[in-house]
RNA sequence: GGGCGCGUAGCUCAGUGGGAGAGCGCUCGCUUCACACGCGAGAGGUCGCAGGUUCGAAACCCGCCGCGCCCA
């Protein structure tokens, strides 16, 4: 037994994670039979952001579960990943080293980024190229993000990291992709699209946003063809041109008349039909409403309901682009005048386009009144700037809406920390309207392994892909050639072409079940760990990234990835809102562990139960430091020069004292059985600084006493209860708890056996009475109590002697105190002692003369 | 507009049918032989509002108000 004279907290996170790495504390030892295994999808955190307060919080919770189940003789399977993957690092790269992709462009193996990087006139490079500096650049990142982890004290086995770029996400996802398009689960198909016209990229819906913004209800004159009026109320003006009927709602009289008939759009003399539909909302404006190709996704769903044409005028760039007025499509009543007026707009972006459309329509007298300006919710892509336009253009997309009933019957089955979660997966997935699209017209992302045979004349062949062959997994088709092809034929009448788009990043991160246990690469230790035990996220991303996770192990698994899901909130400002980008960078979490220490902040994070957002509280910081130290002195006195042990218990108030252990030790088991950490936090921190306050300071006579039958058995009181709140506590503060378990134990902490319960349960009731015993100790600390009020009261110190100490209380009571009433006396410095029978309690404290 | 969550002491929160609680903060006191990064004590609440179920409601049901998130 080594225990310091001044036992510290400094230094510990350092010495303790190179041991702890040294040893292989947390190697997952893949021989131990399933059955044993803990493998948790641990979320790969995006390495092109920083991470912030909220990493720190969710990252914990997973880690003290993690803990809890190695304890349990668990092994667990917790890799980290790196989300290298998708937009965030690749604007990075781009004007960190002012390059820009362009996949047409050939590999340049010799390749150097610029010496003076320019983000106005950046270097056109390869797809290859570009990928390698999104590497080079990311694995900075990621090593400062694993020091940090290091230094939070995360169990993860580091020898299982993995990246979503890597050549093994980029196998397993082309390998998966191949899979679904073999089995028809995706396919290719030309349609409307969420387009976002700044990344020039087609988008999922569940990565859009609403955000309100203001804008104009413009009324619009159309004339009906048999003669009057139509009149439309639109925020979208300069969409007339792509208008391709317009719609009232069926029980509408005050349109009755026109649906049916046909009418002309202002100037462009365009006829389309009067329609009705239900959706149309007849409070809203004059109850008639364009269609154009296309507005919104309600346009989209008219389109295809009421079987319309196309007439598109946006460009992928969002600007107005050229029509061929007078084609098949683009009639007009009036050729010249629709040419003179799409003139105007062509080329104009569309806001630009707007303003200009709506001068023209004022100067012919179209429009009606001045624009009302309105707000209402547009949708944008999460990450862009401009709003989400709707662009027709071939992607692909994965099955998902008919596989809808089974998703939700997935859904059910698995268990949800806390349960109300499940709700926000069932509204998603019951709100969803169309497949997953998951091409994006990107580059730092894997590439689809596809590629296209060109026709005589150099089209591409999109009905007849040409699928990458298995062994030859990854491909960068714009670099690697098909089969049967020489590099020669790129591009060439009778050759091949590479499909140009990057997988959407959900569409890799859905696989990392699979990523990190090495599907397909490593199947015996796939088997091991799949399904796994649990996936930990945030609330914030059950559309995105559990949703596609789950769908993507039904489609190729056949089963759920995980048996639950433990969902953790947000860190909120003491404000309550949301923690914002610049208040998250000042307190970086580095500086937050340098501070108050790991096991304080962990503290902090372990008290947000599941599911709910908490508040940044510094002063939780520093209740859980407290925590730590008195872990630190309470070992200490326990442990500093203890006498040997006896073999068993012998005083009725340590049997009590195991008794209540054995009762928390099953709370804590049955708490983080349900995921619920902060729970077993909370009954552990309240039992312990109960323990400290109250039986340390009884039995301190009895543990400094010279007779070895006092002494003994006491000295293993001590013993198994320090011993049980150093294990329980470990999965919180790992680093004090390694630090004081050293000091008389061999061997991890993280790696010692839970406490159990029933082992306790049996030392407690050793005696035959332990139900007056339990009273006992209940009992002993409520007059210990009494006595320390008197004298706090009196304004005398908690060791001024008590010359006469009268309890009256009832039979049992009073003999049940009989059973610590020695401890009593030594604790309380109490010299006479009396007690009287009474009904009513009562404690009459005489303090002895001052001085 | 729909769904979910929340509303308990100044603050952060625990408490799902029978005593209104913890920590922090505040006030007062104590060099106490593990710990002044400590110890002891005290003050502080019509449990959002209104109704209902019940012998009994902070908790269960209904409605309303307020806050937050997700979706339309």
């Amino acid at each position: 037994m080594r225990v310091p004279e001044r036992p510290t907290l400094e230094g510990l996170e350092s010495k303790w994670s190179a041991v702890w790495d040294r040893d292989g504390t947390y190697s997952f030892d893949r021989s131990a039979p399933r059955e044993r295994v803990f493998s948790i999808d641990t979320p790969p955190p995006t390495v092109s952001g920083s991470l912030h307060v909220g990493h720190v919080f969710s990252y914990t919770h997973t880690d003290a579960v993690a803990r809890y189940h190695r304890m349990q003789g668990r092994e667990v399977f917790y890799p980290m990943g790196w989300d290298d993957n998708g937009l965030p690092t690749e604007r990075r790269v781009q004007n960190h080293f002012g390059v820009r992709c362009d996949p047409s462009v050939p590999y340049d193996p010799t390749f150097e980024p610029p010496a003076e990087p320019s983000e106005k006139e950046p270097v056109a490079i390869s797809r290859p190229n570009f990928v390698e500096l999104c590497l080079r650049l990311t694995e900075s990142d990621e090593r400062a993000f694993e020091a940090l982890w290091r230094t939070l004290g995360l169990s993860v086995d580091w020898t299982l990291t993995y990246t979503t770029i890597g050549p093994r996400a980029q196998r397993i996802s082309q390998r998966s992709f191949l899979g679904l398009l073999a089995r028809g689960a995706a396919y290719q198909l030309e349609a409307p699209t969420l387009w976002d016209v700044d990344f020039q990229t087609a988008v999922a819906q569940a990565e859009l946003e609403d955000r309100e913004r203001p804008g104009a209800m413009h009324q619009v004159r159309f004339s009906a063809k048999g003669g009057g009026d139509a009149v439309i109320e639109t925020t979208r003006p300069e969409l007339i041109p792509a208008c391709v009927a317009l719609l009232a709602h069926p029980d509408d009289e005050r349109h009755a008349a026109l649906v049916g008939g046909e009418a002309l759009t202002p100037l462009f003399g365009t006829t389309v039909p009067v329609l009705s539909h239900p959706l149309v909302e007849r409070d809203k404006g004059t109850g008639l409403v364009m269609v154009c190709t296309f507005g919104d996704l309600t346009d989209v769903t008219w389109w295809r309901e009421l079987s319309l044409p196309v007439r598109p005028v946006l460009a992928p760039d969002g600007r107005l682009a050229e029509v061929p007025w007078g084609s098949p499509g683009w009639e007009s009543a009036d050729l010249e005048r629709a040419r003179a007026s799409y003139g105007e707009l062509s080329g104009r972006s569309i806001n630009q386009a707007r303003r200009r459309i709506v001068e023209l329509l004022e100067e012919s007298g179209d429009l009606l009144g001045e624009p009302q300006p309105v707000n209402r919710a547009v949708k944008f892509y999460e990450k862009g700037d401009r709003p989400i336009e709707i662009i027709t253009s071939r992607q692909w997309f994965i099955r998902t809406i008919e596989h809808k009933q089974e998703l939700i019957e997935a859904g059910r089955k698995l268990r949800w920390h806390p349960p109300y979660m499940r709700a926000r997966y069932e509204d998603w997935v019951n709100g969803l309207t169309g497949d997953w699209c998951v091409s994006r017209q990107r580059f730092f992302g894997v590439p689809f392994p596809i590629w296209y045979p060109l026709d005589a004349e150099g089209n591409a062949i999109y009905a007849n892909p040409i699928g990458a062959a298995a062994d030859e997994l990854p491909v960068d088709p714009s670099t690697d050639v098909p089969d049967g092809y020489a590099p020669e034929q790129r591009g060439q009448p009778g050759g091949f072409t590479a499909d140009p788009d990057v997988m959407d990043t959900w569409a890799t991160s859905s696989l990392t079940p699979q990523i990190a246990g090495q599907a397909g690469e490593d199947q015996a230790l796939f088997e091991k760990v799949f399904p796994m035990d649990v996936r930990p996220q945030a609330h914030d991303i059950i559309r995105t990234w559990l949703f596609t996770t789950v769908l993507r192990s039904q489609l190729d698994e056949g089963e759920l990835p995980w048996a639950n899901a433990a969902i953790s909130g947000w860190v909120l400002d003491p404000d309550r809102k949301k923690m914002s980008k610049s208040k998250g960078n000042v307190v970086t979490p580095m500086h937050l562990l340098e501070e108050h220490g790991a096991d304080a902040v962990r503290y902090w994070a372990a008290s947000g139960r599941p599911g709910t957002d908490t508040a940044f509280d510094s002063k939780q910081m520093k209740v859980g430091r407290k925590l730590a130290v008195k872990l630190l002195n309470a070992s200490k006195f326990a442990l500093a020069d203890l006498p040997p042990q006896a073999e068993e218990l012998a005083h009725p108030l340590d049997r009590a004292m195991i008794g209540r252990l054995a009762t928390l030790v099953a709370d804590a088991e049955e708490s983080f059985e349900d995921y619920d950490y902060a729970r077993a936090l909370q009954r552990t921190e309240e039992v312990f600084w109960w323990y400290c306050d109250n039986y340390l300071e009884l039995v301190k006579g009895r543990r400094y006493d010279a007779a070895p039958e006092i002494y003994g058995p006491v000295s293993r009181a001590l013993r198994i209860s320090l011993s049980v709140f150093q294990r329980l506590l470990a999965p919180f503060l790992p680093f004090v708890s390694e630090e004081v378990w050293s000091w008389w134990q061999q061997g991890s902490v993280h790696r010692a056996a839970w406490p159990l319960a029933a082992e306790l349960r049996a030392a407690a009731v050793v005696g035959g009475q332990s139900e007056l015993e339990e009273l006992a100790l209940e009992v002993t600390a409520e007059v210990l109590a009494e006595v320390r009020k008197a004298k706090s009261q009196a304004q005398r110190p908690m060791r001024a002697p008590v010359a006469r100490l009268l309890v009256r209380d009832t039979q049992e009571r009073l003999q049940a105190l009989a059973l610590g009433a020695g401890d009593l006396r030594q604790a309380g410095s109490i010299e006479r002692l009396e007690t009287e029978h009474a009904e009513e309690p009562s404690v009459e404290v005489e303090l002895g003369e001052q001085g």
